[in-house]
DNA sequence: ATACCTGCAAAGGTTTTGCACATAC
DNA sequence: GTATGTGCAAAACCTTTGCAGGTAT
């Protein structure tokens, strides 16, 4: 596992305390959190961060490679340091975003290149269902 | 085909000139505006009509199922009088959006059932690439 | 030393809301 | 006649921006 430290240095980005506390908690956790979201989680650690700050440093990471942008249609993003291409699951009840990391749909790329005049370079996938939790309420 | 006036009829909605207007529109356009397109082409006709008008008849057909909303994430909504499950294309250099029709991916949400706990009730799915016409410039 | 980052406040863009008036049924 | 829709302006969100001061390299 390499650090923050060496895949900021490798990406040439500044190790601001608010950006490690960003990224770290990205990596920490499973939830696809939008920006006011984990602006409200590092709140407590990092009372002076501004929400600015937050949206600078995802805007960063996601230029670089280092954090993928989701939108399920909420109106807002969500950020997913999972870079690599999976698709996610949203349940219409309770409103969580899963991963569902054991699919990989980039040959879906190819099965779609003949219906379409497009070079096709990614895709986006989403599914919407109800989760465990909320089935068994 | 059936008529505009026979579709609102049958689910329940009004007849206002405004929403004959929005959704005879979107059903003539392959571009899946979003309301503030719909409203400027919309605007020469229907010069009294207002934006929040589009939303709220948008919302509505959203609703009773006349109309999909779809999010390739660019930060806002784009609408779809298709309301048949089908992926789409955003090409990355001019941002047109179109249908990838002969494509349905339906049967995906069972494929994918295997690796999650949810019940699975719907996809979007989106591409994304080089167009042709820009493939050429 | 300097280029870059942060924090603040203000602005920008999209969508929603409240309410008085108008209109479809 | 009544319930619903429209238009307007204001508000509510989410995200970006400009700038002065601060910090990492």
């Amino acid at each position: 596992m390499k650090s923050i430290t060496d895949t900021f240095k490798e990406k040439k980005l500044k190790l601001t305390p608010q950006r490690i506390a960003v990224y770290k908690y990205l990596k920490s956790t499973k939830e696809h959190p939008s920006a006011e979201t984990i602006y409200r989680t590092l709140q407590p650690d990092f009372p002076t961060m501004s929400l600015a700050t937050v949206y600078k440093a995802l805007n960063t990471f996601v230029e670089v490679g280092l954090v993928q942008e989701l939108n399920v249609g909420e109106g807002n993003f969500r950020y997913d340091s999972n870079v690599h291409s999976h698709p996610h699951i949203q349940c219409i009840t309770c409103g969580k975003v899963d991963d569902i990391d054991l699919v990989s749909l980039t040959e879906l790329n190819n099965k779609v290149s003949e219906f379409t005049d497009y070079t096709i370079l990614s895709n986006k996938v989403y599914f919407y269902g109800i989760c465990k939790d909320c089935k068994s309420n």
